[in-house]
DNA sequence: TAATTATGACGAC
DNA sequence: TCGTCCTAATTAC
């Protein structure tokens, strides 16, 4: 899925684009029908994210939930903010982390992901301000199309299975492949939070560290799988997991309860590090501290962004051993059967 | 054109 | 531990 820091930049987008605004709510797809006609017409008053769940608020106590599960993502279009930082070349544009290089012009209708067009030449007075714009955001990022100010092809047909459809008189949202939509009671919602383990993000950061510390360190349970939980820390899906253990050279099967107090702290220190990284550029960049040049390739290619992710049978980046991958509650767990001993 | 893959989570055994 | 649900891009043939 999308991990937790997707999660947050979508809760972004909804504030800066959608909340205060009259929305019109439709299922494209159909099999959202019912809770679109509960929503249809109603003024959005909040967007929220906590670990994975997405929380928008409407009018008169209806809150949409929606969780995005493996695959699902939205696709915003119309006069939206796309950060350069979200462009799957990896480029990134300033340090304000806003853009310098949107994508120009249209690529044909098919399959424009990942498709990255050029800079923008006259594009530094206009950082960060919406604008005619196709971004999605799930797993990856892309920029699709800028529309061009002429261009009148506003809302854009729907494509492929669109569950929901959120359009205000400027800005279209479409949800698909979620794993969770529906229309909750603001208590339900509460109810599904109080569920979900800290963070960081959200929850003050020592109350944060307290309760991941002390939940972590009663569990007889592996490291590995604790950190999936989302009751026990809301946000870390696969590769954060992988990459969080590496960086702390932790053996994934080490049970919680073994672990000592210093490093549980570090480790939710480093997700903490992490997921601010990942709001900030949309990307999970998983290997800073590395020297410039290493970073550069780093960001160039998602094959060399991470220190085990993805990484089976290639040579470890610090001892050189071979990466292994095996099942861990049905997800694959890569890691360093040497440096992780 | 078909098979494979994916950064989740749930419920039934 | 398994099967199931959700969808689309990528890879294999």
């Amino acid at each position: 899925m999308p991990e937790g820091h997707s999660v947050h930049r979508i809760a972004r987008q909804f504030a800066l684009h959608f909340v205060g605004h009259q929305v019109a709510v439709s299922s494209p797809q159909g099999r959202f029908a019912a809770g679109a006609a509960q929503l249809d017409s109603r003024v959005m008053t909040a967007s929220n994210a906590v670990g994975k769940q997405l929380f928008l608020d409407f009018d008169d106590e209806l809150v949409l939930r929606v969780h995005l599960g493996i695959y699902g993502a939205w696709d915003f279009a119309g006069d939206i903010t796309a950060d350069a930082t979200t462009l799957r070349d990896g480029r990134v544009a300033t340090s304000s982390g806003q853009a310098t290089a949107l994508a120009v012009g249209r690529m044909g209708q098919t399959n424009m992901r990942g498709t990255v067009v050029g800079e923008h030449e006259d594009s530094l007075h206009s950082i960060g301000a919406p604008r005619r714009t196709r971004l999605r955001m799930a797993e990856q990022e892309t920029v699709r199309a800028d529309e061009g100010p002429g261009d009148s092809d506003f809302p854009p047909e729907p494509i492929g299975q669109v569950r929901v459809r959120l359009l205000t008189d400027v800005a279209v949202a479409d949800l698909r492949g979620p794993t969770a939509c529906e229309v909750l009671t603001p208590i339900e919602a509460d109810a599904v939070v109080a569920r979900l383990g800290p963070d960081p993000m959200t929850t003050d950061a020592a109350e944060g560290e307290e309760r991941f510390v002390s939940v972590v360190r009663k569990k007889p349970t592996p490291i590995g799988l604790l950190l999936m939980d989302q009751s026990v820390v809301a946000g870390i899906g696969n590769v954060y997991r992988a990459e969080l253990l590496f960086r702390a050279r932790l053996n994934p099967y080490t049970p919680g309860k073994l672990l000592p107090e210093e490093l549980v702290r570090a480790l939710w220190r480093d997700w903490t590090h992490l997921l601010t990284i990942g709001v900030e550029t949309g990307q999970m960049l998983t290997m800073d501290g590395l020297d410039p040049d290493a970073y550069r390739a780093a960001l160039a290619s998602r094959a060399d962004r991470h220190w085990v992710y993805h990484r089976a049978g290639e040579p470890c980046r610090v001892c050189g051993t071979h990466i292994v991958v095996e099942l861990a509650a049905a997800r694959k767990l890569y890691w360093c059967p040497n440096c992780q001993a």
